[in-house]
DNA sequence: GACCACTGCGAAAACGTTTTCGTGTTGACA
DNA sequence: TGTCAACACGAAAACGTTTTCGCAGTGGTC
């Protein structure tokens, strides 16, 4: 293993300090054109690179940006991933990303980890399990050590910072207002039980979308799927003698359980039924019928984020500024799974 | 900003030293019971954590794996970088991961900045881009340092460092037998063009497989795909007038395009005509009919990936070891793509 | 010849740790 | 009373940088 080439190397091998190497890798006026030619020319040969960690020690700062998310194998959150690297690159950042895995204790530990001098700040979207439970002492200890943080997607209300979030209500409004406009009356919605925040947002716009239409709610045609892994059945089950002439779904997976139990009844999607979901993923545009969705725009969201904690980092007023809420439009993206 | 607490902060309040408070902390028997445990209580108590920069920099070690893969928004990759992930938390390393974007120029970059300092070592799929040059400098350049490399999924061959890849050849032929096995006999292949080493493989398994069961392979139901963004026309086209039982496809996209083109004709699937792709990703599961696929065990790869390399960075001999190559099987996953 | 201003470089501190090696104090023992 | 070990702690070096300051040498000016 050969030894990496450090200042100190080089001062010896030159017969210089220490300092002049430094000074003259840097370009300083304070030495003579000849001894920069030297150092310059010897570190190249030997392709000299500051050592990182040591910059990073004396500057305090690493140029790095902490990206938590729940979880990686998820397309939506991959977007903003992507989002986020882009922003970070082009302003010389580099971005380390952890999984929380959905659990408080990996999200704690992360934090902390990622804390204790890695990153300059964080870009968090929060575990189901932090959400559940609650506690957030993790997320506020950080900020009051001074690091910016800036939350995304599923943020927390009273903490205190940046956040970058879709409008979940409007969108879902939108959705469904799109089911009215070709037609729809009977509009069954398939969400999730209300401790996941976007889900009761989007069934609170599945409902005022209804009510600005006057259209009735009937709670018949709403499903909470209980339990994740049992969503198919559950799904199958709700839609066995439902009379819908439109699902909305606040996720592609539902979406599409949702389509195979109609056909699994002769119902065909779109003729019969229309369905939307919320969340444009690869799975809504293979599908046959490829879905009609509400797009939430990921990686515009990673972007604004990294835009805001840079922000945040480089600014010495920004600082004390007011913390920020960035929301990102939805679309509706018109595929085959509704009606034109 | 409230200033971080350090050592030589705690010192000053205890009016001790700073080797006196870093002992106690460590629980030095050389440090009397009684300042022991004054000390631990205030760094307790004003929630002390040390600074992971200047204990990188002390011991020479980040205990940060570095992965770069060539795009994150993509399924497989995610799986195995949640392996990757388990095994390194699990050792007490995490994870900074950086995308190359497919691009030679970025892979460089990223590979430079993690190597300076910021990790111990790296596991990398190398990007298209790269393949296409074949200019690996940066990569022998990085082995050279000292730094392990393990490389996994799209891997170069004569560079000198542990690889894990899975055997696409015998993959492809364990799709291609399956389709013999249930009484195909004119099996359409839908491939890459060739410098995609994997769609060279999957092509060779596919040509074996046929050979291995007396079938001639015949050209014209052989399509190499040229254009990834026009692989659906390209697929269509191609199967427009083809006489085929089955369809191998060397990725998802690539069967379901063929599925609906064939659907289009009229032609059912599994019923007329079976398809099995490579890559089992959530497309697979939830497509209509689900699809019948080679499983690349992605987490399984990551995680073996991480175990390689940890075990260089942790052992001093395994450094002279000889480069080890670890081969992960493929699985074939019976879905509704094929006959039964 | 005395003074001054440059020029070119080096010493040292600093970032926050860990660790080695001293060193001063105590108490026991001959 | 002198010697010695044990104890409890501090000083300093080291990791690899950057930066401030100081200093020696040179040449010019009066």
């Amino acid at each position: 293993m050969k030894k990496r080439l450090t200042l100190k190397l080089i001062a010896k091998e030159l017969d210089v300090s220490v300092s002049t190497v430094s000074k003259a890798l840097r370009d300083s006026a304070e030495i003579s054109e000849d001894t920069r030619q030297k150092i310059k020319a010897f570190a190249k040969l030997y392709n000299y690179k500051p050592n990182n960690i040591a910059l990073s020690l004396k500057n305090r700062k690493t140029k790095t940006i902490g990206v938590i998310i729940p979880e990686i194998v998820h397309h939506y959150f991959t977007t903003v991933i992507s989002g986020i690297e882009q922003v970070a690159n082009e302003k010389g950042y580099h971005v380390i990303i952890c999984t929380s895995n959905n659990t408080f204790d990996k999200e704690v530990i992360n934090l902390e980890i990622l804390a204790n001098g890695s990153t300059d700040g964080f870009i968090l979207s929060v575990a189901k399990e932090t959400q559940q439970k609650g506690d957030y002492h993790h997320l506020t200890e950080v900020i009051e050590q001074g690091m910016p943080l800036v939350m995304f997607d599923r943020v927390i209300e009273g903490i205190n910072c940046d956040k970058v979030i879709i409008d979940d209500m409007l969108g879902a409004k939108k959705a469904v207002q799109h089911l009215i406009d070709i037609g729809c009356k009977k509009i069954g919605l398939i969400t999730t039980i209300d401790y996941v925040s976007v889900g009761k947002l989007r069934t609170k716009g599945y409902r005022e979308a209804l009510a600005d239409n006057n259209i009735p709610t009937d709670e018949n045609l709403i499903l909470k799927v209980e339990d994740f892994d049992q969503s198919e059945a559950e799904i199958q089950a709700f839609l066995k003698n439902k009379d819908v002439d439109a699902v909305f779904a606040v996720n592609e997976h539902f979406a599409i359980y949702a389509i195979k139990a109609l056909k699994e009844r002769g119902i065909d999607v779109p003729k019969d039924v229309s369905v939307i979901a919320f969340t444009d993923g690869e799975l809504s545009k293979r599908f046959m019928p490829s879905l009609t969705t509400i797009n939430q725009h990921g990686e515009e969201m990673g972007a604004q984020a990294a835009r805001l904690l840079i922000r945040k980092l480089e600014n010495e007023e920004a600082e004390d500024e007011p913390f920020e809420t960035i929301i990102i439009e939805t679309s509706l993206v018109k595929r085959n799974s509704t009606k034109h």
